[in-house]
DNA sequence: CCAATTAATTCTACAATGTAGTATTAATAT
DNA sequence: ATATTAATACTACATTGTAGAATTAATTGG
C-alpha cells in the first residue's frame, strides 16, 4: 500500500500534541491550535480528527484520572505514536524538497 | 469568510508550479511531483487539483501553441496567481509555526 | 485526405479529510 | 438529588484526494 499524505490539519494537530507534551488533551490542544495558526478551530472538527488520527494508528490515547477542579469529565491524553511521527517526517521532508529554491517575496535588504 | 487552509497536495502542486516557470502543464507537473516526492501521482489526482484550484483563482491557465513534434492535444499551461502566492505562504507559516521547536529525530553529530 | 499513432486533457465516481453544531457524559459542589 | 461545569462523542455535510477510463486534438505516413 503506497503511503499516503497526512491531511494538513491533522499535522497540526498531531504537532500540537508534541507541543503539549503530557497535557494533550482536546480542550489545550485546541487552545494551542487557535492561538498558533490564528483563525477558529471548532470542536466538532478537532474531536473528529484526533478520532481518525487514532484509528490510523498515528495517535495514541489514555485516560486521564479525575482531577479536584469544580467538575467536569475527564480527560482524554493523546500522544504521537512512532508511526505518527514518520508520517509527519515524511509530510516535512516532501514539502521542504519541494519549497527548495523558491522565493515568493523579496525580503527586503535593509530597513 | 475565514481562511481555509490549503490541502497538502494543492500545496503541492502549485509548488512544482512554481519550479517549472513556464513550462508547468500536467504532464510535466506530473513529473517533477512524481520525481519530488517519491510516490505515484495519477493522472486523474492531478488535473482534478489543477482544475479545483484555477476555479478557486489560485492558479491562471493559458493554452499553449501547438509544437512541431509527433503530435498530441495542446498544452495548458498554469501559473499561480497573487492569491496562490499568499495562500502558500500561510500555509507554510503555519505550519513553520507549529514544527516551532520540534525536534523528532536527533540528528547524527559526527559521522 | 484518412487512418494510425501519439500527447495531452477531461470525465466520472468514490474515499478520505475538513468542518460545524448539537448532544451527551461524567465529574463536583450545594 | 440536582445544578453546574468540563470535557468528549455524535451526526451530517462540504471539500479535497485519488484512480482509471474516455475523449480530444495534433502529426505523420501512405
Amino acid at each position: 500500500m503506497q503511503e499516503k499524505y497526512l491531511g494538513e490539519f491533522e499535522q497540526m494537530v498531531m504537532l500540537a500534541i508534541l507541543k503539549l507534551a503530557d497535557n494533550a488533551y482536546g480542550v489545550s490542544i485546541r487552545e494551542l491550535l487557535i492561538d498558533a495558526i490564528g483563525r477558529d478551530v471548532s470542536v466538532g472538527a478537532l474531536y473528529t480528527t484526533l478520532e481518525r488520527l487514532e484509528k490510523k494508528g498515528l495517535l495514541t490515547s489514555s485516560q486521564g484520572e479525575a482531577i479536584a477542579k469544580r467538575g467536569g469529565r475527564a480527560k482524554k491524553f493523546y500522544a504521537v505514536s512512532g508511526q505518527g511521527k514518520q508520517a509527519l517526517n515524511r509530510s516535512k521532508n516532501a514539502l521542504e524538497t519541494l519549497w527548495q529554491g523558491i522565493q515568493l517575496k523579496q525580503k527586503a535588504l535593509y530597513a
